[in-house]
DNA sequence: TACGTATATTCGAATATTCTAATATACGCA
DNA sequence: TGCGTATATTAGAATATTCGAATATACGTA
């Protein structure tokens, strides 16, 4: 095999493991939402300060959010949206499944499992 | 937090686990060009029979592929293409971050790093 | 400066993932 | 039945991930 082609799948498998996560995709489907800061991203996912700020820093890290410093909050943003399309997709095969099997209501769609109103 | 919503985005992360893995994005890269037997992919994706076995098995119990047997073969095959879409829009922001820093040609496309010819 | 709030970092335990080596099973054919 | 090829399974070591607790840092305001 071509070594490019290993180091693209090795990558590809990086950032795969962004999303491999269930809290870092409810962080992503938040800030898909709207800008947030790490308290009330801690808020809504029911999780310790901590434990976000760390996947926050992943998410940094990988490239798919961004900080701005907004007095003593720390406003965090998507800047890539195709990974929500991605992430869109799967939720949505997920969501085929549980309703084939009856597992969850007809009309539930993959983009409104948090309720911002 | 609804609970059900917990456990969508606790499976969720589950699916996505499965293409978080270089040689698993292989096998379902190829997979997703044709039908293939467990030795054809160990020696595409250039590693050992039983390494190959487990993740197919793996892909079997998340429902992403289907065998038949076929003599002494056991034929494998894709059965969830949106999978290999949601897999293309990853590889894609990835390609597109390369070619942005210079390290990959600008031609590549995210459907065909293995060539079967 | 001192204090309160917001966020980041570090550490370590618990758990999960991945691979190889060894072994087991299944099939086709002589 | 016995052998060769194809595939599956098991076990265990090495490594990676995830979380909370504790602590450190940054900012605004009195």
């Amino acid at each position: 095999m071509n070594e490019d082609v290993a180091k693209i799948f090795e990558t590809h498998a990086e950032l795969c493991k962004v999303i491999a996560n269930p809290k870092r995709l409810m962080i992503i489907d938040l800030l898909s939402k709207r800008e947030m800061c790490v308290g009330e991203l801690a808020r809504w996912v029911e999780t310790s300060q901590s434990t976000v700020s760390q996947h926050l820093r992943l998410l940094k890290d990988k490239g798919f959010v961004t900080v701005r410093r907004d007095g003593q909050h720390q406003r965090y943003s998507l800047t890539t949206p195709d990974m929500v399309k991605a992430c869109h997709i799967i939720r949505g095969i997920l969501l085929g499944r549980m309703k084939e099997a009856g597992e969850v209501a007809q009309d539930i769609s993959p983009e409104r499992l948090f309720d911002l109103t």
